[in-house]
DNA sequence: TTGACATATCGATAAATCTAGATATACAAT
DNA sequence: ATTGTATATCTAGATTTATCGATATGTCAA
């Protein structure tokens, strides 16, 4: 684990409001799944159009986001088909919980 | 508190040394609370000038970076007579964890 | 009150980040 | 094969941050 790429992560108002976002998918993004057939299950995973339209910056500011917050540990992500899913990688961040109230 | 600026200040190695460095001063800063008279008691303070040495960076980059970490909430300070020591803020930093916790 | 010292602030430049539009890639549907 | 759609990557200008040296401020000691 980076922290400090994590803390970048975390340094703006964006994409910290995704973070908070994928924590109740079905609550902030009401169509999410829709593209995703039933055999497919990727629990909490939001389209990168989906958290675009709620995000309101363009789609290469919110993917190169949702980039660098995977890149630093703080989501996951799977392709299926032409779409990109991402949600919280909620054990990742667990450990960052850890590591923040014993190393900070 | 400001989560933003929270992060921001944690995302730079020095930085981020200096607040591990301030969990223990004795060990970090051995001539730590030097210029201290007996009757003050500023209990884990350590003066500008000392963590300047340690962090190898110049003083007025160390002073901006304490300035910046106390404005975050992260540090406390007192200035007495020409020195001003910093310590951490603990007690914003357990509630930080807390919020780290709940969330993120 | 002058000189020395600790710290803070200012001003400047280099480096990094932000963010968008344009383009490329990958897949789906016709 | 061609077209349309979703996402990723590239490029570039604007903004922000990093960091220093110079200067200002405040305090102590002679």
């Amino acid at each position: 684990m980076e922290p400090i790429d994590v803390f970048k992560a975390l340094s703006n108002e964006t994409r910290l409001n995704i973070l908070e976002w994928l924590k109740e998918p079905e609550k902030h993004f009401p169509k999410q799944g829709a593209h995703l057939p039933k055999e497919v299950s990727y629990k909490g995973g939001v389209c990168v159009g989906d958290i675009q339209e709620k995000a309101k910056v363009s789609q290469s500011t919110v993917s190169s986001y949702l980039n660098m917050m995977q890149r630093a540990g703080l989501l996951e992500s799977i392709r299926h088909g032409q779409w990109t899913y991402y949600r919280r990688n909620e054990e990742f961040i667990l450990q960052l919980a850890k590591y923040f109230k014993t190393e900070i």
